[in-house]
DNA sequence: AAGTCTATGTATAACAT
DNA sequence: TATGTTATACATAGACT
């Protein structure tokens, strides 16, 4: 945006590239603050670095955080009723043998998402967590969507 | 950022409104934009507006909803795990009185959930459901943490 | 390595059509 | 209502410190 165009800062140190971004995200922020106040919309914002665990984030993490939260608690909820379908199916057979293994079968559930490395990743990203190395992203189910702008039906 | 600096829309109709918000929204994301490619990172904006279901959504909203869905996972994991406790002490009781609270206290805490308005809300914001009214949000868990810009630790 | 400067590119409020 | 123009404020890459 002056004299010359950056593309790629690839070309760069890595000094100058977080000072880019630094810069850049400032200002970013900056906008949205002045969306928000002018329009009087909540704005929130998420950003991620390669390599980086935690995110950058702006005005209200919590938001996304919250919204999200809560759209996955129906998802939840509905594993959860099936989960207790089978409960009931079970304690009709009064079959502690398959109740057993339905337990082995939650447990098995659960260790596969604490070995999910994206999941860790993104326990260390949102818990607030320090000290934690991943190779973070790989593009899975990321950048999907159209023209990735998408505007409410109201 | 012109003539005068910032101005307040509540003071303009809502035609006009849109059109100023839809320019500065537009110009917000053309600066993410070109914040991910130059700086090669990844960025989620959500933009909600007051009366509104749907959230103006930029990029990669599967992001940032991905991220958060897994960090739920984590929630519900421990969640689960103290129902697993729970039922083990059950089983050895070989109580079936008290497995049925159990059952009873899963099938309240999910139609607490169910009738949570802001739950409900999300899951149309979210579910990219339309013709759902709501008040939207309230304040509630919005508008948190400190300055507002948090970075991270690395 | 963090702050300042400056030339130039952008964004946009107010008009104009 | 949408699109274009203009004047001015803002953003920022690169240089300098």
């Amino acid at each position: 945006m002056a004299t010359k165009r950056l593309r790629d800062t690839a070309n760069y140190n890595e000094n100058v590239r977080n000072s880019i971004l630094d810069k850049r995200v400032t200002s970013l922020f900056k906008k949205a603050e002045e969306l928000s106040i002018v329009c009087d919309v909540e704005v929130a914002i998420i950003i991620f670095r390669p390599g980086k665990i935690q995110p950058i984030t702006w005005k209200s993490p919590s938001l996304a955080q919250d919204v999200l939260t809560r759209y996955l608690s129906f998802i939840e909820f509905k594993r959860l009723s099936k989960l207790v379908t089978h409960e009931d199916y079970l304690q009709k057979k009064v079959d502690k043998k398959e109740e057993q293994i339905s337990k082995l079968e939650k447990m098995n559930e659960m260790e596969e998402s604490i070995n999910d490395p994206w999941f860790i990743q993104t326990i260390a990203t949102l818990g607030d967590v320090s000290g934690v190395e991943s190779a973070q992203k790989e593009g899975k189910g990321v950048n999907v969507e159209d023209d990735g702008h998408s505007k409410d039906l109201d």
